[in-house]
Formats: C-alpha cells, sequence, structure tokens
DNA sequence: CACAGCCTACGAAAGTTTTCGTTGACACTA
DNA sequence: TAGTGTCAACGAAAACTTTCGTAGGCTGTG
C-alpha cells in the first residue's frame, strides 16, 4: 500500500517553475533558473530553495546525476491544470463549468481552430454520458 | 480624470467573503460572519478584520449605516470571475482558452444543460468575429 | 446609573511565501 | 597548489495571509 501522498496547490512561484519542468522535462536548478531568469532578475539560489521546498512538499521529485541534481514534476501537466481548475471552479463559480467557460471565452477570444476544438470536446463528453446512461 | 484604482486578485479567505457579498449584497460584517460560521468555526473579529483589509486593498466599498458598516463588493461577480480565470489562463495554461476549457470539462462533468449553454456562447463567439472581421 | 450586548479598531501572533546571503564542497586550470 | 567557478544546503529576512484577543464606544434595559 502506498502513502497517499497529497501534493497540494502550487503557488505561484511554483507554477511557474513547474511550467519551466513541463516544457523540459526534468532538469537542473541551474536549466530552470535560466530559463526564469530571462524574464525577470533573479537570485540563483531562490530558484534552488523553491526546488527544495517543492521537494519537501512533493511537488516534485529529484535525483542526484553526478555533482548535480535533477528535478521532475510529480503531477503531469493536465493533471495539475485539471486540479487548478476544479479547485477555481469550486472557489469562484460555485462548481457551474459553463460560467467557468462563458468567463474563459469572455477573456481571451478562443481562435477559430480552438473553437473547433472546444465543439469537439462537447461531443466526447456527450457521447460519454450517453454511454454511461446506458 | 478618475483614480486608476488597481484591485488585486483576491486570496483564499477574501474570496469567500466575496461569494457572499455577491449572493447577499451588501453586508455588514455580522451577516457576512454569520454565513462563513455555518461552514467552518471563525471569530467575529476574524471577519471584521479580512473586511476592513479589503477595504484597504480597494476588494470591497463600505459605507456606514447608523452603527455598523455595510460592506460590498467592488467588482461585479462576472469581472472577477474573468480576472481570475484569465489569471490562471495566463499562469498555468500558457493562454489557451481551449485546454482551460478541456480540463474545466474533464474535472467537473458539464449537464447537458451545460453543454447546451457552452454551445451558444461559442456560437455567440463566433458571430461576433464575424462581426469583428467584416 | 450600572451592566450586558454588540459594534469598530487595532496589535500582534502564527503560518506561509518569496527572496537572498553565506558557507562549505568539489572540480577545473593556470 | 592557489585561484576561480559552480553546486547544494541552510538560515533568515521580508512580505503577505489568516487568525484572534483586547480595548473602547454606543445603546438598550433593569
Amino acid at each position: 500500500m502506498t502513502k497517499k501522498t497529497v501534493v497540494p496547490r502550487p503557488t505561484d512561484a511554483e507554477l511557474s517553475i513547474l511550467r519551466v519542468l513541463w516544457a523540459r522535462g526534468a532538469s537542473t536548478v541551474r536549466e530552470v533558473h535560466d530559463v526564469l531568469a530571462e524574464h525577470r532578475s533573479l537570485a540563483y539560489t531562490t530558484t534552488l530553495k523553491l526546488l527544495q521546498i517543492m521537494t519537501a512538499k512533493g511537488l516534485t521529485t529529484r535525483e542526484a546525476q553526478g555533482r548535480v541534481h535533477r528535478y521532475r514534476p510529480s503531477l503531469a501537466e493536465n493533471e495539475t491544470q485539471r486540479r487548478l481548475v476544479g479547485d477555481l471552479l469550486e472557489r469562484a463559480f460555485g462548481g457551474s463549468a459553463s460560467k467557468l467557460v462563458m468567463q474563459a471565452l469572455a477573456t481571451r477570444r478562443a481562435s477559430p481552430d480552438e473553437i473547433k476544438e472546444i465543439r469537439r470536446l462537447l461531443a466526447d463528453t456527450e457521447r460519454a454520458q450517453e454511454r454511461d446512461d446506458a
């Protein structure tokens, strides 16, 4: 029986690190830091400390590789996104998915391709429900 | 020219208070507190302090009404929802609305009514774009 | 009047998040 | 070998969030 590790919701700074890890795959502190530092001034040790904390929280794992440590996200990008959306859905929308979708569409205009994609998702959702109802 | 007041993103506790204010309309500390206290144990002064802080931040406004103060949200529910979604969209989805919608639908199954509603929104979005393109 | 009840204001503790400086280890090189 | 550069570890400051206790004021009632 595996220990049920509860992965907490990542903070803002943690999420920005996770985004780098998802994009790059398992990375060293240096690699993560260099990406973050492109956008804003940040000390190397800040990135290091954050990754250590994230590993302590279970948000990332690490493995020694020679002299350096290589970090990877504990959860896939999809899974984390799902949790964050679910969290916001409860906290700000009272669980109404359609309201959330409506605001998402209002915020940033979906491109025609995105609209097509969303239509496909809706059709999938319907099919899944019909299957379950059967 | 009005002062451009920057309203910060509400924290978790602040959002739970805003939800009460949106649902009830302008309310006193007592009224807000009683709603919150239904769900979890909480000191009255905690709610009071939070509302004072929120007013200092510009998240709420207040007006004296006899002996008590009545608080109201600075931004409408819709507007705040839009900001929160936009924020998450940037922070976790790299701006891809369709990915966010996909995860929203994956998290909590939309009801048939919600699906209908979302379809209507998509159609509206398309119409708005055609109009803009013209 | 005295007291009980409700109000706001405020300070501060406790927890969390973000940041960085310092230290000591290891490795490469002039 | 002395110096330079990179690394992880750690402590701690600074900022922010959440919580509550205490104090002072006003209003009603016995």
